[in-house]
Formats: C-alpha cells, structure tokens, sequence
DNA sequence: GTTTTGACTAGCA
DNA sequence: ATGCTAGCCAAAA
C-alpha cells in the first residue's frame, strides 16, 4: 500500500494526532511497527519540512516532551508558539502537563509486518 | 558499496 | 538529580 515507505508510515501517524495534543518519537516509532527507529522518525520530520506537507511535527516531541526540534522550524519559537495555540503550554523548551495531553498513536494491523 | 549524520532512547557514572 | 556514552535505524553523500 501507499504506507510501504518509512516516510509514509511516520506521517500517517503524525497527521493523527489530535489538535491540542502531543506525541513523542518513540511512541510514532514503535506504532508504525519499528521501536528502535525513533531517530529514524525525527529524520523523517527534517524530511516532511522540505516536503512542504501539512503534518503537525510541532505535536511530536521527544520522550521527555522538550522542543529538541524548534531550531528546524521556519522561527525559533514558531514550535512553541503553534502549540500554545492548539492550547499546549510550554514552559523552557518543555510541554508542561506532557503525560496528560500525551497521545499514544494507534498501532496499524498494515504496520506490525 | 562504505561513511556520516541525526527533531531518539536507555543505561550508567 | 544531572551529564555523558553507547546502541539503534534509515536516508543522504
């Protein structure tokens, strides 16, 4: 199917997550069915900029919910501004609350094999 | 083909 | 608790 690239796989993830909510690397990694890949997705993020597409890489994050990927956006503070207008409040480069409004993607029957 | 790189994570000092 | 090291995988050079 369309989801054979690891790119595709990634992004039908992070074109899942819910407004106003955040998820991180390894979570994505381990939904599309590769857990030690969560370096993988974040190169797959880097990508999906250049690809112009419409994913919410703001609403992925590390496992501790820090910012590592703001300085990849257009602004310094365009991360961090476009997910307090989804309503997620970062304090110093971190998600505050990051186990509540953490999502834990669906893990696809097309992505275990 | 091999080497480098990276928006990660878990482990150890 | 903070900081560094090593392991990990996929794409680009």
């Amino acid at each position: 199917m369309a989801n054979s690239d690891f790119f595709e796989r990634v992004y039908s993830i992070v074109a899942k997550i819910p407004e106003g909510k955040v998820t991180s690397y390894g979570a994505i990694a381990k939904a599309i069915g590769a857990a030690k890949s969560a370096r993988t997705v974040g190169y797959a993020m880097n990508a999906c900029v250049k690809l112009d597409r419409d994913l919410p890489a703001h609403r992925v994050v590390n496992r501790i919910g820090m910012l590592t990927g703001k300085h990849h956006f257009p602004g310094q503070d365009t991360m961090q501004r476009l997910l307090e207008e989804e309503g997620v409040v970062v304090k110093d480069d971190k998600i505050k609350n990051f186990e509540k409004i953490f999502w834990q993607p669906p893990v696809n029957e097309y992505f275990e094999d």
